[in-house]
RNA sequence: GGUGCGGUAGUUCAGUUUGGUUAGAAUAUCGGCCUGUCACGCCGAGGGUCGCGGGUUCGAGUCCCGUCCGCACCGCCA
């Protein structure tokens, strides 16, 4: 028997008791007559104590220990003349009678400890180390609890958790596939899903009426700090809803979990129309933990005489609370930094409401104080606010407007953490144009039913058709998002059509989908949530990596196992595969 | 594909702006001392391809060019 218990378990009331504990040694303190030990698993410390009544033949032993051994002991459980009340085991101590070593280790390159000295690079290289790291190993126990929470919610109103093929189709929507050659179809090739998309809509014609899963998805793009190329969703479809029950059931899900796991009460959710969410955040995914809201000036801005100003589609402010008394390096900063290419603006107006009353703006030879005041108004600011100005092509300034809104939303502390403020987004454009083919591209995708009332817009003005679909905003994170499906094969024969797909391309790619539709197709609707995602807010972090076991870096590398990696001559033969690399290796 | 930041003991970093003696600190490791620590303490030791390649210079960790790697972001992500 390795052990009576575990190093989190041993409190007062074990005293005297004889235990055999196993664990990681996770620290060494030799006070020459006598040493203690940290005795660590996923449990606890336990500290392990050795004086002068210790077996000479255990104390001989201790030399031989290194951090991270793995060690088996015996002995006697006793109250600390010393506590250490921080730590649950902190009352108790082991007196040693046996020590074993059940398996040695190397010096870890970097320490176990909750501030490491490993830096990012070095812990994935050696994950198994940085995992066992409390912060990391409790990151994902989160994410196990979580799970746990979402399968018992929606376990509880009837959903089927159905797995769904990896080895599937590659389709030209969307995101790159991940391929994979097929050994007995010399030629031809699977693809890793970007989701189980036609999948859940095929169980819906099959009458499952309500499915789950959660599910590894995978796209060949670049990462970023909240994308990996496997990621987790967690999939949904309905039958015989609409998009309010969709958004109900979610949001239950997503209350249900906040109240379960971080024991936090959210409020109903609001809506907000994807043109509202553009006017008034710059963006699709707002974070509405503050207002700063963005307004257009136009009319009282123009024909001042102010050429940049006369001559822009669309002048947007914002008001800055209490920010008046910015020096002239903070606004020089701020105006780089929307010049920056990632942000693309021209530059950046402000207009200080001094306390006083008046006004200082970078524009002062073209707008009087009274035009200054109507800004102010529209915008909201009070005396001590700090009013910023963008102009330009409309779309561009209000993004542009958004970026500036989150900086000074961070600048001013605006965003604050284990503060959630989740939304709806809903009524999403159906098709979005695509300058590089020339063509629409569906923003959801092809399988996304516009809104009835728009369908005669599609021959006419098919940007303007919107769709049922909607995104789950949380702190101007997208969690999820999903849409009431087309389940009629007519309309999905149009919708290709539209998206540039001949029939006979259509019928090759999808005529699955669109012959299940032939044989009693349910109306249906669905979601998916980015599950990597949600736990990173519940853990409080910014980054997916750390929710995730193995994540992959910013190459998309493994760099604990080395992947990817080049196969054998023998294994290319096998699948008939013949290698052109174009640059150099 | 693009922009920015970074790469110096096992590790995390300082040193680079303004080129100049033997490249430092902390931590880790090893040795010594220590009976109540829990980030133990004290004393000592070892430990360097300054990412790599080229150039400028009497002299390069420091300046220039190229390149590789890491991180963040833009593009991309239906």
């Amino acid at each position: 028997m390795y052990r009576t218990h575990t190093c989190g378990e041993l409190r007062i009331e074990n005293i005297d008791a004889v235990v055999t504990l196993s664990g990681w040694v996770q620290r060494i303190r030799d006070f020459g007559g006598m040493s203690f030990i940290d005795l660590r698993d996923r449990y606890g410390i336990t500290q392990l104590v050795v004086d002068e009544n210790t077996d000479e033949a255990v104390v001989a032993q201790l030399n031989k220990l290194g951090r991270e051994f793995v060690i088996q002991i015996k002995g006697a459980v006793r109250e600390r003349s010393s506590k250490n009340l921080n730590i649950p085991t902190g009352e108790i101590e082991i007196a040693l009678s046996e020590v074993k070593v059940l398996s040695p280790s190397l010096v870890p390159p970097f320490t176990i400890q909750e501030d490491t000295d490993g830096g990012d690079d070095l812990r994935m290289k050696y994950r198994y180390l940085d995992l066992r790291r409390s912060s990391v190993r409790e990151n994902l126990v989160l994410r196990s609890k979580m799970a746990h929470a979402v399968r018992s919610y929606l376990n509880d109103r009837d959903f089927i958790e159905t797995e769904t093929p990896v080895l599937i189709k590659s389709t030209p929507e969307g995101a790159r596939d991940f391929v994979v050659p097929s050994r007995m179809n010399p030629g031809e090739f699977y693809a890793l899903p970007q989701s189980p998309q036609v999948f859940k809509q095929i169980l819906m014609v099959a009458g499952f009426d309500r499915y789950y899963q959660i599910v590894k998805c995978f796209r060949d793009e670049d990462l970023r700090a909240d994308r990996q190329p496997e990621f987790t969703q967690i999939d949904c479809e309905m039958s015989f809803v609409e998009q309010k029950d969709v958004l109900e059931t979610f949001e239950g899900l997503t209350k249900h979990m906040f109240k379960e796991v971080l024991n936090v009460e959210l409020k109903d959710f609001p809506w907000l129309t994807y043109a509202d969410a553009m006017e008034k955040y710059g963006s699709d995914k707002p974070d509405i933990r503050y207002e700063m809201l963005i307004k257009d000036i136009s009319e009282t801005a123009k024909g001042k005489g102010f050429g940049v100003f006369d001559s822009a589609k669309f002048i947007g402010a914002i008001c800055a609370s209490s920010c008046s008394e910015y020096t002239r390096k903070q606004l020089d900063d701020l105006t780089n930094w929307v010049k920056r290419p990632q942000i693309g603006a021209k530059g950046l107006v402000y207009v200080k409401c001094n306390k006083d009353g008046s006004f200082k703006s970078s524009v002062d030879k073209f707008y009087s104080q009274e035009d200054l005041k109507q800004w102010s108004d529209i915008v909201g600011a009070k005396p001590g606010d700090l009013i910023f100005v963008m102009s330009g092509e409309k779309d561009q300034t209000l993004k542009a407007l958004g970026e500036l809104r989150l900086e000074m939303g961070n600048q001013l502390g605006l965003r604050k953490k284990g503060m959630y403020k989740p939304l709806w987004v809903v009524d999403f454009p159906l098709l979005e144009w695509n300058e590089e083919g020339n063509r629409f591209h569906a923003m959801h995708h092809p399988f996304t039913s516009p809104k009835p009332e728009d369908i005669p817009m599609l021959d006419t003005e098919p940007g303007k058709v919107r769709a049922n679909a909607y995104d789950l905003v949380i702190n101007g994170v997208e969690i999820g998002g999903g849409s009431v499906r087309i389940f009629d094969s007519e309309l999905q024969a149009k919708m290709f059509d539209k998206l540039g797909f001949t029939p006979e391309q259509a019928q090759a790619q999808f005529g699955f989908l669109m012959n299940a539709f032939k044989y009693g197709a349910p109306p249906h609707a669905g979601i998916a949530f980015g599950f990597d995602r949600l736990v990173s807010m519940f853990a409080g972090l910014d980054s997916i990596r750390d929710v995730i076991a193995f994540p992959k870096n910013n190459s998309g590398r493994d760099v604990m196992i080395d992947s990817p990696s080049q196969i054998a001559r023998e294994q290319l033969d096998e699948l008939q595969l013949k290698l052109d690399l174009k640059g150099s290796k």
